[in-house]
DNA sequence: CGTCCACTTTCTAAAAAGTGGACGGTGCGTTAGT
């Protein structure tokens, strides 16, 4: 069947988005796919139709539930009914059951971790797969390095499946990040599909403040002043619910906060709030955001410097899906390095961590290495990622490892925390020397992915003496404000459509 | 490194100032027994 009758078959559009046919091209025949396109282009499109024209199954591995959950209710109202999300949402029979029928779906979502689970994996092994799809592949190289470690073992199970065409997808990679997604999901001969990450209608703005009392004020004036809604991200949980409360006593109250310390049922009204337009500022810490898909993001507001330039440029590309103008506007003071700076130092085990862990002292002849883990007084994230390479090398549960090998391993995981750390620090500097550089910063982003240099813009950047106050204004806030709730619900629907 | 909190010290009786130490950001899974 051509590709163009099939999509206007399944979705009745005449015509791919760039970049969409080229992947599906490559899927069919067989090639595995790196494809990074901007966020907007339809990625799921692709792996839909890859898998129809394929007349398989795809198991599609996704990093957080809650948008697995989004996908699955997309994919039932587009017309794909037998998916199902194999997730913690799922209790005890219901999971058994799915299990048990698992030939019935032919899209099935899954975490990493959850492909740890024996009886997932000999389920989805009894079963024959077309795709296997990483949708949001950066995570493989910004969380599976420590936090996520699991997302570093997708190549197992992939050869397990019996290596399906591998499909890769994100929005934003770097060369060191294409090069770990290809590295960790084995697929060097990957057809690669890049395109650029640049965002013309999103201006980029650096302010720089040596004073840092005067930050908060510039925050609140951009607050009153620029046209909603918008994001605003925070070094720290307090920070975001501080913030929130003094905007709360100078009378805005469209305002909230959010991070991963909340409840997950307070977590998914901030976000449902905002995303029907009933606030018109998220404050938040960088757990928000990913999967958020509000069109109409005007402003995002950094009021502290981000760890690194991959994560900025994530949290700015949630402006401007409309294609509308948009800022993005980073409120600098040197000491907003010191958080993410405290992180890389403390969430690995320094050298004592691992001599005492690993050592041979009598106190602890009667602990396992997992026990030790807890009494070595490590971050949550360091105890992770010593259960994952621990595990790994078969001595987790021991008490006791011989010394040669127990030599090797404090040398072989001092070495990869030391490369980590280098690495991340790495990164610390570069979004450093970004902000204080005084040149162009669209440019120097699309360096650092790796891209040709554009030509200067309209509006481009604070190094390009682009104009903050074109953004500013609230009309179409006032007139929302009068709209009754199912005019605002009709014209919430007619945007989906 | 800076901030916040609990606790102690100050010095003289109620509250302020000092000190030590813990903490700081992302998420999956969890299947025990009222």
């Amino acid at each position: 069947m051509q590709l163009e009758t099939a999509l206007k078959q399944y979705y009745g559009f005449n015509n791919f988005r760039p970049g969409q046919k080229e992947i599906v091209e490559d899927i069919l025949s067989g090639h595995d796919v790196l494809g990074m396109l901007p966020t907007g282009t339809g990625k799921t499109l692709i792996y839909q139709l890859g898998a129809v024209l394929l007349k398989g199954r795809a198991l599609i591995v996704s990093p957080l539930v809650s948008l697995m959950q989004d996908q699955v209710d997309q994919f039932k109202q587009a017309g794909f009914k037998r998916t199902v999300a194999l997730n913690s949402f799922l209790d005890h029979s219901d999971k058994r059951s799915v299990l048990h029928h698992l030939k019935d779906y032919q899209f099935v979502f899954v975490s990493p971790e959850i492909l740890q689970n024996k009886y997932v994996r000999s389920a989805l092994l009894s079963i024959d797969w077309s795709l296997f799809v990483v949708d949001e592949a950066h995570c493989i190289s910004q969380w599976g390095h420590e936090f996520r470690p699991h997302y570093l073992d997708l190549a197992i199970i992939k050869k397990e499946l019996g290596n399906p065409v591998c499909l890769a997808l994100t929005a934003t990679a770097t060369v060191k990040v294409q090069e770990d997604i290809r590295n960790y999901l084995e697929m060097r001969d990957a057809k690669v599909h890049i395109h650029s990450m640049n965002r013309p209608n999103i201006s980029i703005f650096v302010e720089s403040f040596s004073q840092i009392e005067k930050k908060q004020d510039r925050a609140i004036d951009l607050i009153n002043d620029l046209q909603g809604p918008g994001i605003l991200y925070t070094n720290t949980r307090k920070g975001a619910e501080q913030l929130v409360s003094v905007l709360h006593e100078r009378g805005m109250q469209d305002v909230s906060y959010y991070h991963g310390g909340m409840e997950q049922d307070e977590r998914l009204l901030v976000q449902k709030q905002f995303l029907n337009s009933q606030l018109q500022l998220i404050v938040c810490t960088n757990a928000f955001g990913m999967g958020i898909n509000k069109p109409d993001i005007r402003y995002v507001i950094h009021y502290h410097a981000p760890a690194n330039v991959e994560g900025y440029v994530q949290e700015i590309g949630r402006a401007g899906r409309d294609m509308q103008p948009s800022a993005a506007i980073l409120l600098y003071h040197p000491s907003d390095l010191e958080v993410p700076f405290h992180f890389i130092e403390h969430e690995l085990p320094d050298d004592n961590q691992i001599d005492y862990i690993l050592s041979d002292y009598e106190a602890l002849a009667e602990h396992t290495l997992f026990e030790r883990l807890q009494l070595a007084g490590i971050s949550e994230t360091g105890q992770r990622f010593m259960e994952y390479h621990l595990n790994n090398a078969g001595v987790l549960f021991e008490k006791c490892v011989p010394e040669e090998k127990r030599e090797l391993l404090k040398k072989i995981l001092k070495k990869k925390i030391e490369e980590r750390k280098r690495e991340k620090l790495k990164s610390l500097r570069m979004i450093e020397k970004w902000i204080m550089d005084e040149g162009c910063k669209r440019n120097m982003l699309l360096k650092y992915f790796g891209e040709e240099e554009i030509a200067a813009m309209d509006e481009c950047c604070s190094g390009c003496q682009g104009e903050l106050v074109r953004f500013y204004g609230k009309q179409e806030k006032e007139i929302n404000t009068y709209h009754e709730w199912e005019d605002e619900l009709k014209r919430l629907f007619r945007q989906e459509v």
